[in-house]
DNA sequence: TTGAAAGCGCTAACAA
DNA sequence: TTGTTAGCGCTTTCAA
């Protein structure tokens, strides 16, 4: 029952059609058979009080929800988006719907409130981003028992993830560069979700495995436009040859910063990236980076997520390395 | 009441700790007053059990559900991406949680599948990206009486909507280039939302205004890399001194084309952009292109959509016109 | 084929 | 402060 102003519901349909309220149910589920005349006049019904079934109540009765949240620092940077992309694909495909929540520091305020938020709608577990340091806080404030998975690039203890190995990705880019006669490698890194990443771990397993000096690291931000003056201040250093950056993006900045510096790009020194970004084979040079899989890898968390609600006993991890792709901004150095 | 191996429920909390479910209620809630002793004893059965109150039954008596729902066609690429960052950043400061869903072809099946999984939830209205053909076709299937608001690049009838006035900023932006001197200007466009973009009317308006040669266009997909090969087409026409791209990417790739092809940018050939990519001031040339606030029309968008949730009368659309941001990618024709 | 009754898990109103 | 009773809007028995 409900006055005019507020949404119809089942019982409204029912008396204008004169008919009780389990028929109404029965044309709309179609679970059971109605008689012609009923049936037209339940639709009828329907259609003059623009009624719509009410998707909470129905859920309640369903038991489960089939809604799984996504929990990132982040939406719409390239790998973030990526990922992203590839859990609600797969969400969409198994008759989920998705819903993301940023959180936007790491503080326990913020962090706590996101959770708190996520947990009170009706969803069957959750997909945390754990490319940043509020991912990895996430993790920490999930209540036992509700079903989630982490994706990150490196294998942790937790809950359930999928992860890239971007270290031994990182280590195999940084030997590429070694073989060609770098005698080391600078790294530009992007803020680390951790205290050191697996980008930057496999950068210093590369040179410490070659007994190879290991130098300061430079710290971008997010942003490429930061890339810029650490290239420039890359470009003062003549001992430089080589730079491996945490992702294209800024890879690109430090590309600008070293060119307006007055080098050249892979002749006085060679520069690398990694998430191999769209835009990456049309930069000038054309940039030798990772190909990292981020919308498989959101797909895969969805499985592993899928198997948790399911009840099944969920694998602890699921685990790719990406590949690297040689393009034109490295070359060997040049002979001094 | 329920067995071990289902999720706990509050009548399950209640009988552990001997009281009534409206007193573990209560200590939820903080609704009311509860005598430390019972207190106790509840949270103590809450932690043993792992009950976690389920969301779709509170959400059932709340009655407002406190979702939203986005439906694109698209979550990563930029355009997409920074305007869901916008609904998602306005909604959670609402107290509103978001969904996604995408919708990858316009094909009335695909479309209402979509559109029925979404109303299958609890949503409190929809916000539809109408940047391609799936999202008009998604407002076109969008029953009537739910809360809903486009956003667009284009201000049509249907329901309220949030729009950058690119047809306005497109105009601005070739206006510019005649203004420099260019006899005309060729167009390079986006797969198109409908008939025709308001990029590509507001290019057209700018050369039919002064009556020069409106140039055939060229079509280009969302892939960068579609540009480059119309570049190089672009190179090889002596009468092509400017071009209009219907993204910042696709620029890109056409700047490669037209530099692969022996051209220089902006020596012989100016190119323009549309949406000021993060990564457009770092090309080489820095793209002259027009600024989008796309997370700001996020948020408007979101704000027409509360109004409409909460009942009062939505005004109709929320328009603003973006803006031109000069750089280095174009130039005054050379002398002929 | 249909309606009456029960119940999904929770909160709110009402007594005690 | 506490428990009993209703009720959110729907689906699903169970009889008729």
């Amino acid at each position: 029952m409900s006055n005019a102003t507020s949404r119809p519901v089942i019982s409204d349909v029912a008396r204008a059609a004169g008919v009780s309220i389990p028929t109404v149910s029965r044309v709309l589920t179609g679970a059971a058979k109605v008689s012609e005349d009923k049936r037209e006049r339940v639709l009828r019904a329907i259609d003059e009080l623009k009624y719509r079934p009410s998707a909470t109540a129905r859920a309640l009765v369903a038991g489960q929800p089939t809604m799984v949240a996504i929990i990132a620092g982040n939406t719409s940077r390239f790998g973030y988006a990526e990922t992203i992309r590839g859990v609600e694909q797969a969400a969409r495909e198994a008759g989920f719907l998705v819903s993301i929540t940023v959180v936007e520091t790491s503080d326990p305020e913020t962090v706590d409130g996101a959770v708190g938020t996520v947990l009170s709608q009706p969803i069957a577990g959750i997909v945390v981003l754990k490319f940043d340091p509020c991912g990895v806080q996430v993790v920490h404030r999930l209540p036992p028992g509700v079903p989630a998975v982490s994706i990150s690039g490196i294998q942790e203890v937790g809950p359930p993830q999928a992860v890239l190995d971007e270290r031994a990705a990182a280590r195999e880019l940084v030997d590429h560069l070694l073989d060609l006669g770098h005698e080391t490698v600078h790294h530009v890194r992007v803020p680390p979700s951790r205290e050191e990443d697996g980008r930057t771990s496999g950068w210093r397993d590369a040179l410490v495995a070659r007994g190879r000096r290991v130098p300061g690291i430079l710290d971008a931000t997010w942003d490429p436009e930061s890339g810029e003056p650490l290239g420039r201040a890359l470009a003062d250093s003549p001992d430089v040859t080589a730079v491996f950056c945490g992702n294209d993006e800024i890879a690109m900045g430090v590309v600008k910063g070293l060119v307006d510096g007055g080098k050249s790009v892979p002749g006085d020194v060679s520069v690398a990236g990694f998430d191999d970004h769209p835009l990456a084979r049309l930069w000038n040079p054309p940039l030798t980076t990772v190909r990292q899989d981020f919308a498989g890898l959101g797909t895969r968390a969805f499985a592993l997520l899928l198997t948790q609600i399911n009840g099944e006993s969920a694998p602890a991890f699921s685990s790719t390395v990406p590949r690297l792709v040689v393009r034109d901004s490295v070359d060997r150095p040049r002979r001094g």
